[in-house]
DNA sequence: GTCTATAATTTGATAGAC
DNA sequence: GTCTATCAAATTATAGAC
């Protein structure tokens, strides 16, 4: 009767609250291991260095962030659909986690992390302009070079919006930016 | 003759430029004394703890910042013209400083903050918001609620470009971003 | 103002027993 | 897989001499 999460998930689980809260700094083995039940050395076993977990965290990260998406060419789902899920999906971090999206937080101090963890920085950042653009050319007359344009800005927008509304403790904030994205 | 930066002065340009590479656990005492040229101990002088410190580089990081764009309300400057400013101020901390904005990183981290680092950066986002408000109810016909809204989505956007256009280390994203700014 | 000395804590990491 | 034991390094901070 193995536990539903496995050991490994677990101090996943935990590393990513703490650096969604502090950012690379902000999680340490001692801490993951009181958190997980386990001691310090024993993460180790799981991740050799903390370079290995910081890029696991991102990567997990982006997976579960671009699955939750759906896919961007999905005929079942319409474009302004797909952007309103993509802006739910931030609103959702802020407002039910109350947590910075990982990313966001790991790209704010990406020329302090190791090399492992700012690549996996920047694939979420390339796969979620990737996503937005196959979404906004379906929508419209865009040219590609526009829709990467659009898409940066939108990225770029949530992001921000999501360090103003936990910075000025105001999620309505994050709602306000929101709406001036521009999604046709 | 003293020298034109004082020494506090120097070691706050030190932890600056640290905590715009590393967020708040990026810059240390001894890392400043050895840049700055005395000994942890002597930083204790000039700024009893961390907290202080910290505190003192957000404030000051403000008050250069606004003093850098100019009155929201100087009638020789025409709103577009103060926006496009506001821009660039953000523009040549990416490019030519290459470092975060200092309150969009601590922003990132806020919830990590001890109370004092965490209300100058707040102070910064809402005088930030103020500005920008002036100049935008200046130019044009919005109430006060809708100048809010696009106060806030202007900084959001432009934090968010920065960590963008750093992740991917490519400037013409914030470039991007910034001109799907509606400017009017 | 700056120093030496030192304290107390935390960190990432490894060796080796079980 | 997890533990104990241990390490070297770094951290914030203070006391007291100069």
């Amino acid at each position: 009767m193995s536990e539903r999460t496995s050991k490994a998930e677990q101090i996943l689980d935990a590393a990513e609250k703490m650096a969604r809260i502090g950012g690379y700094h902000g999680f340490s083995f001692r801490e993951i291991a009181k958190d997980v039940g386990i001691k310090a050395a024993s993460v180790h076993y799981h991740f050799p260095g903390k370079q290995d977990l910081g890029a696991a965290i991102a990567k997990r990260y982006t997976e579960r962030f671009l699955e939750s998406l759906g896919a961007p060419d999905d005929p079942g789902a319409a474009p302004t659909e797909l952007l309103q899920r993509y802006i739910a999906a931030y609103r959702r971090s802020l407002v039910e986690d109350k947590l910075m999206c990982l990313c966001g937080m790991f790209g704010a101090e990406i020329t302090h992390l190791p090399d492992k963890v700012a690549r996996e920085t920047q694939i979420f950042f390339e796969r979620n302009r990737d996503w937005l653009m196959t979404v906004i050319m379906r929508a419209g007359k865009k040219k590609k070079a526009d829709a990467e344009k659009a898409a940066f800005s939108i990225l770029a927008t949530l992001e921000g919006a999501m360090i103003l509304a936990r910075t000025l403790d105001d999620p309505a904030a994050f709602d306000a930016v929101a709406q001036t994205l521009a999604l046709e």
